[in-house]
Formats: C-alpha cells, sequence, structure tokens
DNA sequence: CGGCAATCCGTGAACGCTCACGGGAGCGTT
DNA sequence: AACGCTCCCGTGAGCGTTCACGGATTGCCG
C-alpha cells in the first residue's frame, strides 16, 4: 500500500523545506505570502493531513476525557452526557464517550483500551475501586454519583435526600397520607432513595410505606404500580426511584382510570426534560444534570493538569423538588 | 513543574533498557518473569503512563472517528449516537462526540478543532459542501441525512416516502379522509416529509391537506395541534413532522378532549423508543437509528482504510410504519 | 559603501515510543 | 571442544511534527 504523505512530502513538491510547511499549514508569520499559498496548493494536490500523533507528541496541549456511561440510551446519561460535552467544549476539550450497554464485560474492555487514548476518565463505573485501579494503572479518574474510599479516586456525590423529604413534605401538605414507593428491582439492595423516603415519611410519623419493585423502564414502572395498587389499593400518592418508572406509573394509573394527580399523586426521581412530554408533566425530585456533567468535566480538568482538586462541598449536586402537575 | 515522565525513566529506576520497560508494559514475551515485575513495580511507583501520541505516532493502528449532531438531548439525535458507538466498539474504535448546539457558528468551531483529532468525521452538518470542504481538508467525512453533490463527500441517505404512503394507506384504510399534518417550523424551505405526505394523499384522490407549523418541541407541537384544529375542526387523523412534535400534540389533544385513536389519529415521524412511553403509545412512521449511526461508522471506516465504499444501494435506510396505538 | 534591520527560509534536535536486529549467557548435543 | 539453540536483553533507527536556532537575502540609512 501507499506510505503515508509526509509534511516532506509536501516540502519537497512545493519546493520548500518542511519548516517553511509547518509555517504555511498553521499560519504562523515569516513566510511570503506567495510560497504560503505555494505550500497549501502543494498539500491539497497530495491530499496531506497532518499525523494528529505527531503533532500532539511535540506539542503537549490538547486533552481528550473519556466519558464512561452504562446506557446512553437512558435519558439520565443522556442529560449528564450533554452537560459534560458542553462543558468541555467551552474549554476546548475532546471527549470519548464510551457506552458500557450496562454491561460489567463491556466495562472491562472498556477500561482497557481507554487507557492508551484519554487522559482522564469520568463517568459511571461498577466495578470496585481496586479493579478500576487496576485497569486504569494511575490515570486521573472521577467516579459519578458514587462515593470513593482511597484517595486515589474522585467522586461527584449526589444528594437527594433534601429533594425526597421536599417531595414528601409536599405530598403531606396536599393531605397524602398513605403513599408507597416504587423502587428500582436492578440492584441486590434497596437504594438510598428509599432510605431518604422512609426517613422523610418518619418525619411525619407516617410508617411502614409500602414499596414495591420496577425494572427500569416505562412498562416496568407500569407493572409495578399495578402490583402495588393491587395490594394497597389505598394509596393516594406514589413516589418511584426515577422518572421512567414514573411514566410507567403514569400510563398503569390512567388505564386503571385513575386521575393524576386527582386520585393519585405521582412524583419522580431526576427531573428529566422529558417529564414535559408526558400528560400531566411529571413532577420530580430534580437533579441537575447539566451540573453533574459539567462538575466531572471541570474536576477531571483540574487532575490532569496537576491543580488542587475542587473542594468537597464543591462537588455535591443536591436535588430539590421540581413541582409540574403529576403532583 | 515537573517533566513528564517516560519510558526512559522507568527504565533507569528499575535498571533496564527502553525496551525491555516496552516488552513488560506490553505484555510481549522475551522477558523473565522476575524484571517484568521489578519493571512493573517501578513503573507504577514513578506513576508513569505511556504517551498516547508517541505510541500512536509509531503504531498506526488506533482509529478515532468524530462524530458531530446537533443536538444530543433530542431523542433521535440520542438514537443515532448510540447506534454509532455501539458499531464502533464492536470494531474497537473510538467515538469523539461534539454538540454543535444546533448552532452553525458551534459547529464551524467544531470543524476547526475536529480535524487536529480524529481519522474520519461523520454526522448532521448544515454547512454547505464546500465549507464543509475547506474546513475539513481532505478528512473523510460521511453526511448522514443528506445528499452530497460533491463525490469527495459520502452519505447515509434516507428515504420515508415509503414509510409515509404507508401511514396514509393505513389512515385512510381506517376510514380517515380529513387527515392534517404539522410540518416543522425550523427552516426555510418545507419539509421532504410534507411532499411524501402530499404524494400519498393524492394517491388516494385526498387534496389539499392542511398544514401547519410546530416549532421542535413538545410544546411547539401542542401549540401548533391547538391552531390546526381550530382551523380545521374536522380533522380525524394528524401526521406529524417527528415524535417529539407528535407528542405534544397526543398531550394537546387530551386537553381539548378528543381521544386519540378514537376522536383523533396521531401519526409520527422517527419511531423513538420514547413513543413507548407516552400513552397512548405513538403509531410512527420509524426510522432504524442505530443503523443509521451504524452504516454511518462503517462508511467512515472503509473510507479511512482506503476500501471502497459501501454500494449506494446499501448507504440507504428507508422508513417503515410501526403501528402502535395512537393511530 | 559599510552597517544594520527586517524578512524569509532551512537545519539540527527533540518529543516518547516501538520495530528490527544483534548479541551474550547458559545449556545440551555431537 | 565446537556448535547450535533458547532465553533474555540492549542498541540504533525511525514514526511525523514543532521548536530553537542560525543563515541568507534584501532594503534602507548615514
Amino acid at each position: 500500500m501507499s506510505r503515508r504523505v509526509t509534511i516532506n512530502d509536501v516540502a519537497r513538491v512545493a519546493g520548500v523545506s518542511r519548516q517553511t510547511v509547518s509555517r504555511a499549514l498553521n499560519d504562523k508569520g515569516e513566510i511570503d505570502a506567495g510560497t504560503k499559498q505555494r505550500v497549501l496548493d502543494a498539500a491539497r494536490e497530495l491530499g496531506y493531513r497532518p499525523s494528529r500523533f505527531a503533532r500532539g507528541l511535540v506539542r503537549q496541549d490538547s486533552t481528550t476525557i473519556g466519558l464512561v456511561i452504562p446506557d446512553l440510551l437512558n435519558p439520565f446519561f443522556t442529560e449528564v452526557a450533554a452537560g459534560a460535552l458542553e462543558a468541555a467544549r467551552a474549554r476546548g476539550w475532546h471527549v470519548i464517550v464510551y457506552d458500557t450497554a450496562d454491561s460489567i464485560t463491556v466495562e472491562r474492555g472498556t477500561l482497557e483500551v481507554v487507557v492508551a487514548q484519554v487522559d482522564a476518565v469520568v463517568g459511571y463505573f461498577s466495578l470496585d475501586e481496586a479493579e478500576l485501579d487496576r485497569h486504569l494503572g494511575g490515570m486521573p479518574a472521577v467516579l459519578i454519583g458514587r462515593d470513593h474510599r482511597s484517595p486515589r479516586f474522585s467522586s461527584i456525590r449526589i444528594d437527594g435526600e433534601k429533594g425526597v423529604h421536599e417531595a414528601v413534605d409536599h405530598l403531606v401538605a396536599a393531605g397524602h397520607r398513605r403513599i408507597g414507593m416504587l423502587d428500582h428491582a436492578g440492584r441486590a439492595e434497596p437504594s438510598l432513595r428509599r432510605d431518604w423516603f422512609i426517613d422523610a415519611m418518619d418525619e411525619h410519623g407516617l410508617h411502614a410505606p409500602v414499596v414495591g419493585n420496577a425494572v427500569q423502564s416505562a412498562d416496568g414502572g407500569a407493572e409495578a404500580l399495578n402490583e402495588l395498587l393491587d395490594q394497597h389499593p389505598d394509596l393516594t400518592a406514589v413516589f418511584t426511584y426515577n422518572d421512567i418508572i414514573a411514566m410507567g406509573a403514569l400510563k398503569a394509573a390512567r388505564r386503571l382510570g385513575k386521575a393524576v394527580p386527582g386520585d393519585l399523586a405521582v412524583v419522580g426521581f431526576d427531573g428529566l426534560q422529558l417529564g414535559t412530554v408526558v400528560d400531566p408533566a411529571l413532577t420530580s425530585v430534580a437533579l441537575d444534570t447539566r451540573r453533574i456533567g459539567a462538575l466531572a468535566i471541570a474536576q477531571a480538568g483540574r487532575l490532569v493538569a496537576g491543580e488542587p482538586s475542587l473542594p468537597d462541598e464543591e462537588l455535591l449536586v443536591s436535588a430539590v423538588l421540581l413541582v409540574r402537575e403529576s403532583a
């Protein structure tokens, strides 16, 4: 096969030295307008494109960050990713996105290749810190939505406690007493969000809130709501693990002939923009997803530059209740 | 500031040559287990991480592709992006994602920097081919959803004609005669989808279909439907520019007390997965978004490898009617 | 006419790594 | 004892670019 066309080829054709070609291409000064044009023509003629590796090798700028997410099609991660992209663009950084397809095997594979491609890694990981460290081998990493034990990592923490309390307060103020929750069915242990919910209920002297289990999808949410209502027909409000499940619950409620929020109030979690396309618009404990992505990028940037990490309290994003129509 | 730690530093500390370090790190053979461990320890000790530029410079593998999309938060583009990511991962390629924020200025800026970072570019562009070429300077590029005039580019064409005809057939078969359309309000000229729609209506001897204008959002769709129905109260079905607008229309119809599809049938375009979370689930002229992304990646790969382009008929993805509940 | 800027261009070196090759040590075989 | 093989390891070269120089040419002034 034909060799790659280098700067020297261009130089030869244009009848100048490589340095002159370099000058023409990066339009620095110290070059005659005529020769510059000649070089540019020669370059175009030969189809020359500079090697990003050679260029990157000599001038040490240009940072690129790896963003690892479990599922880009999950709207929550989409929003986080969008926030990260925006923050990166503002800084002139580049983001390589890896979708691990909710698979730990794929995550391992990703970690394996990502080291050779980026300056820092950011995202949602399910592997434990030891294995992460082993794969990453010293590369800066910031974990989102997950606390780190080793100082080798850095993380963006999210706190939904206040927001969930607000949600329960809101429901109680509206007269609700029998409030259920639809937790996720994915992982083994119950979620933090469930703990927050139970706490908040306790504060109002409301106890033993029923908790269903929904798989992570709209249909899962619908199914779970049916089950929950079957066992506890007197429920007047439901809090869900996230907005997707809440949307399924909305659908199921309608099918059951229940008006929302009249007969059944629904409060989601995440505060997705998508919550506005359903009817009624979803009331939700909202996370500032854009900020999450932006913080992750900012922190990653400091790490690669060797600057001091952001202060801990800056790396926390807390949820607030976003009242729309469903509660 | 402290210099970067190189392979030579590791070699010195471990008391071996750089080649041996290289062997240890890339676990090739021809190295004693003891020395290998010693090298690995030294590397970890020094916090050594190989330079991706130096490595990339010498071995010419590792392709990375730039994916340019106008708005990652638009679910359609999200799906395309996900398809692209998946296809790239299957090949071991990397994808840098650029969100141009629906801005031509940002698109220009992106084009400017993307050249130095990737081997090929893929995505949705709004600049004309001349300017694209000027910025890209010879880099392989695949335009999605847009035909190219210059052979310098390559493109993934989408054809919705058949699907739209199917949709109209479906509506007519269900007894609908007064069918309206909600076109987008974004660009100057009316859309291809509108042409297809009018064509399909013509075939059934139905003429002068009313056409509203919706801005690209759920609220825009809702507003447009209200307007349309205001002017033409006798409409029994609506076809929309895309699913987002259709979802807004769904919401507006409910507010007007119209049952869907009983009083008003709604057919969207795109076939988003999101169409299943609304109630009723959206019937839509569906595009295989995953395939769009995958094709773009595949084609880009052939271009960078200098392989022959995919045959034209392979680069076409056609829409088909996806009947769910709203029509 | 000497001198001095200004303008333009070329030459070594370096960036950090891998590839191809060669060579020494140790062991067994003839 | 000479040879050959295996197992390790090191040395030169090169990947394609930019940086820091230094040199050549021209124009202008005193």
